[in-house]
DNA sequence: CTGGATCCATAAGGATACTG
DNA sequence: CAGTATCCTTATGGATCCAG
């Protein structure tokens, strides 16, 4: 295993966009939810539990800005709105589901790490 | 492509741990960087361009109790500190280079997408 | 229902100075 | 060299109210 960084050096490489963007707690909650096909908005809402509205807009929009995410809007009488993984998103989200993977399978041993770590402290 | 959140509603989910604790911005950019092998304190703050010599501190800490990282430190004056990535950090580096590749695959439509959509704003 | 706009508390994080 | 401690500014994000 040799760094995964093309440059760490370079504000502006890609890896570090990406994390810039990825790295606000939300997004991949929101990609990863939506990874099982388009939901509407307040239904994304109450499966990424505890984000607030304003978080839940904020970041629905910057995931569509950067097309990630298609907006869909439906002129009815109550207002619906769909949100659906692009392309794009969909294969975002395919390096984000190995995360997942990792994060069930190892998340045990660092909860032990971190309790042998205090105990010692 | 599904979901890959486990649970959703579950704010205690592993995967929801993990984004918890490489959501800091500088996780990723760290154990990267170690990827390539052990580095000293000051070599590490050279390569991730940007760090804070506080939150390098704070990083690197919190990574060795999570298990992820090793201290070393050598008694020598001046002292010299090494930290290297254990068996559990080479192994969660691994879904990290994916995402690292695809950001270096897919940055470039993102941005395209962002212009795109700032322009029809 | 799907947001927009504001206000406000808290926390993240940079700058700086200091230490073994 | 490898941190620690402090101050202080900024950004994050929740709560609340309002609107189409």
């Amino acid at each position: 295993m040799t760094s995964f960084l093309p440059d760490p050096y370079d504000r502006d490489c890609p890896t570090r966009q990406l994390l810039d963007r990825i790295g606000d707690q939300w997004t991949v909650l929101i990609v990863g939810t939506l990874g099982g096909g388009p939901l509407r908005f307040t239904e994304i809402g109450r499966r990424v539990q505890g984000i607030s509205q304003k978080m839940l807009t904020q970041t629905l929009r910057a995931l569509v800005r950067d097309g990630i995410l298609e907006r869909r809007m439906y002129a009815e009488i109550p207002p619906r709105v769909e949100y659906e993984l692009t392309d794009l998103g969909r294969d975002l989200a395919e390096p984000l589901s190995m995360l997942a993977e990792w994060a069930k399978a190892h998340m045990g041993r660092v909860q032990e790490a971190r309790e042998s770590y205090d105990r010692a402290s």
